[in-house]
DNA sequence: CTAAATGCAAATTGTTTGCAGAAAC
DNA sequence: GTTTCTGCAAACAATTTGCATTTAG
C-alpha cells in the first residue's frame, strides 16, 4: 500500500467514524494535496485543484484541509508573516530553516536537540506535545547574491 | 544608564538616521511597552497607551512597534492562531513553552540548543540571523486538571 | 515653511461562516 | 428522504493604508 492509499485509507476511516461523507471534492483535493510533498499555501493547493475541477471553491479546501489535519493527514504550519502552509504527515519530524530573502525551506532534522528539547521539558515538568523550531537567515544562494550587490 | 534610556538612546539615533521624527506618541508608547516585560498583544498596549494619552490610535500603535522593532527595541512573535505579540530586547534570548490549555507561557534558556541549532546551520551553509522555537503543551496546572477530570 | 506623523475610517489579507441548492448515503 | 457538503458571497479579525490635519524640526 502506498502512501497515497495509506492516505486514502485514513481519511475514509475517519469520515466513516465521524459519520461523515466521502465526497469527489475531498478525493481531489487529497490527491492534489499529496501529488507534491512540499510546504503548499492554501491558495497555492486552490490553483492545482482548480485544474482538476474548476468548480471546486476556495472554502472549500479550507475546509477539506482542516479536515486533513484533523485525521493527521496533514500539518499546518506558519511561518513568518504570509498565510499558512500545510504539509503531509509522511515525512519523519523535521525542522526548517527560512530563507528571509528569497523564501526557500530548508528541513532539517537533528535528534539532539529533540531530545534536550525533551530535556528541558522534563525539568520543568512541562508535558510536551508538539514543537516547532525554525531557523531564520540567508540561505546559500543569497548570501552569495548580498556579497556581489 | 538603565533599560529605558539604553532603548529611548537606541530609538532616538535611529530617528536621527533616518530623518524620522521624535515624537510624544512615540515616546509615550515606549514607555508603556518597557514597563512591563511581558509578550504584549498589540490591543493590550493599545489599551494601556491609551490611559496615558486616551488620544492615541490604534495605527500609531502598529506603526510605532514596527518601528520599535526595526531599531533593535522590540521582537515580533506570533505563537499559535491569535494576534502577534511583542516583547522587549532587553532580555537575553530565551525560547517559550507554551500551554494550550489555558495559554500560559513559560519562558527557558538552553546554551546546549543553541549550539546545536548553529552546528546544524554551519553544516548547511546556511547564515542564522534569528530563530524561534516553540514547544507546546500542558503545564503543569493543566496536567493535574486532566487527571482529575 | 515643509516633510513626517497622527487619527480616523476605509481598504486589504487570510480565513471562517450562513445559507440555498446539490450530492451522499 | 434526510443529513452532510458545496459554492458563493458576506462576515470576520488582524493589520495596513490613504488622506486631511497636526506637529516637529
Amino acid at each position: 500500500m502506498n502512501d497515497f492509499e495509506v492516505k486514502r485509507q485514513r481519511l475514509n476511516d475517519h469520515l466513516a467514524q465521524h459519520g461523515l461523507r466521502h465526497t469527489q471534492q475531498r478525493d481531489v483535493i487529497l490527491g492534489e494535496f499529496l501529488r507534491r510533498h512540499e510546504h503548499v499555501t492554501v491558495e497555492d493547493l486552490w490553483h492545482r485543484v482548480r485544474k482538476v475541477d474548476p468548480a471546486i471553491g476556495y472554502a472549500t479546501v479550507y475546509r477539506t484541509l482542516k479536515l486533513f489535519t484533523e485525521c493527521g493527514i496533514a500539518y499546518k504550519r506558519e511561518f513568518g508573516d504570509a498565510g499558512a502552509r500545510y504539509e503531509g504527515t509522511t515525512e519523519h519530524h523535521h525542522d526548517h530553516m527560512i530563507c528571509t530573502r528569497c523564501g526557500k525551506i530548508i528541513e532539517f532534522e537533528n535528534e539532539a536537540i529533540e531530545r534536550l528539547q525533551e530535556k528541558v521539558c522534563r525539568e520543568r515538568s512541562f508535558q510536551m506535545r508538539s514543537h516547532k523550531m525554525e531557523l531564520y537567515g540567508l540561505c546559500q544562494k543569497c548570501q552569495r547574491k548580498k556579497k556581489s550587490s
